[in-house]
DNA sequence: GTCTATACCTCGATAGAC
DNA sequence: GTCTATCGAGGTATAGAC
């Protein structure tokens, strides 16, 4: 039996190699669209070589999804409820719209597998993501009525920061075909900012 | 040979079952996701049937995404530089959030086209798409340089208009899965006018 | 652990009767 | 115009040698 604790050098390897094949393979095609073909040339390992080291087209697909809501939601995880409440909701912007430049792939997936239904995603989404945004929505909530933010919808509000932020990553061929090609972040770093700034400053 | 200007009523009423059904399939599974088993399935006509109206599956899903990014883009031709800056503007992003309630398949289809690279939407992109959006930054450059709206680079401008409408349409299980369910639009009708009225009033 | 060969199935598309 | 039956390609997974 395989332990994942007793791995050898050529396990630890492959596996990551098919896990970094499949990500690149299921976030362009989705999961049906995928093929074990395209993920066998892309790893540079052949196809009974992958169901080796994993059973199934599935359980590679399942490897993958596993630790990315974690991921993806570890940016709102760190918004502190004793810290200044406007510079911490800018640097989660920040945070998410950086874990949309660097994990593109991850961003797809995710949106491959949310737009279809989340079939795959079990009930994750109503458990681990619903109770941490319900508990970070509360944070917000209390900032809103201490005066600190401007009054808004947190639930809403978080809503937002996602949508605009994960849109560079999801739909970059839409924004580049827009942009001819240019790089959309820096652009994106300081609208975002301006307009998260300007909706949350406390008036009057 | 079928010419389109005399198609019998059995044929106009098959052919937009089919359209109607394949809506409902693509949209959910992806094109390579979907089955021609699943779209006769839903429109009640065989699968050989399907194939009598339409060449092949991908002849079913150019039809629909043909006239798709017509639609898609009619709230933004809307955009009318004669009127008030702020109020075509908020006009403009309610058109396209309505949308999003009323054609969520649609936009699913759309994102899941864009998603995956836009394989079959061809050069539309970068012509038809990006000519609009060319003309109409164009507006708003002009509105900002009047001073009639606060200075926004309008490409991003766009940008978070289609990401904020259609994230609820596209994320739709993950939205409700945090409102319990709940209807999301009254909520987004609301807080994006808030948004974008906060961002956008010249001020001084 | 890794390969070649292949079993088996799903799916798009066609044949041909009615 | 619509059906049943079926072909053939492509895809997941397995068998078995090395």
């Amino acid at each position: 039996m395989t332990d994942k604790r007793h791995l050898t050098k050529t396990q630890q390897r492959n596996r990551g190699l098919i896990r970094e094949a499949a990500l690149e393979i299921f976030s362009q095609y989705g999961f049906r669209g995928a093929t074990l073909d395209q993920i066998a040339e892309a790893s540079g390992l052949s196809k009974p070589n992958l169901l080796y080291y994993f059973p199934s087209k599935e359980a590679i697909h399942e490897e993958l999804l596993g630790g990315l809501l974690d991921l993806w939601l570890a940016p709102l995880r760190e918004l502190n409820d004793e810290g200044d409440a406007l510079a911490e909701l800018l640097d989660y912007v920040s945070r998410k719209l950086q874990m949309s430049r660097e994990h593109p792939r991850e961003s797809r997936l995710f949106a491959n597998e949310i737009l279809q239904g989340a079939p795959r995603m079990g009930g994750t989404l109503d458990t681990d993501l619903k109770a941490l945004v319900d508990d970070k929505a509360a944070i917000i909530r209390h900032w809103v009525e201490q005066g600190r933010i401007a009054p808004v919808d947190p639930y809403h509000l978080i809503f937002s920061i996602w949508a605009l932020t994960q849109h560079y990553a999801d739909f970059d061929v839409q924004v580049r075909a827009v942009l001819d090609g240019a790089d959309p972040y820096p652009g994106a770093e300081a609208y975002l900012h301006d307009l998260f700034l300007r909706l949350l400053s406390p008036r009057g």
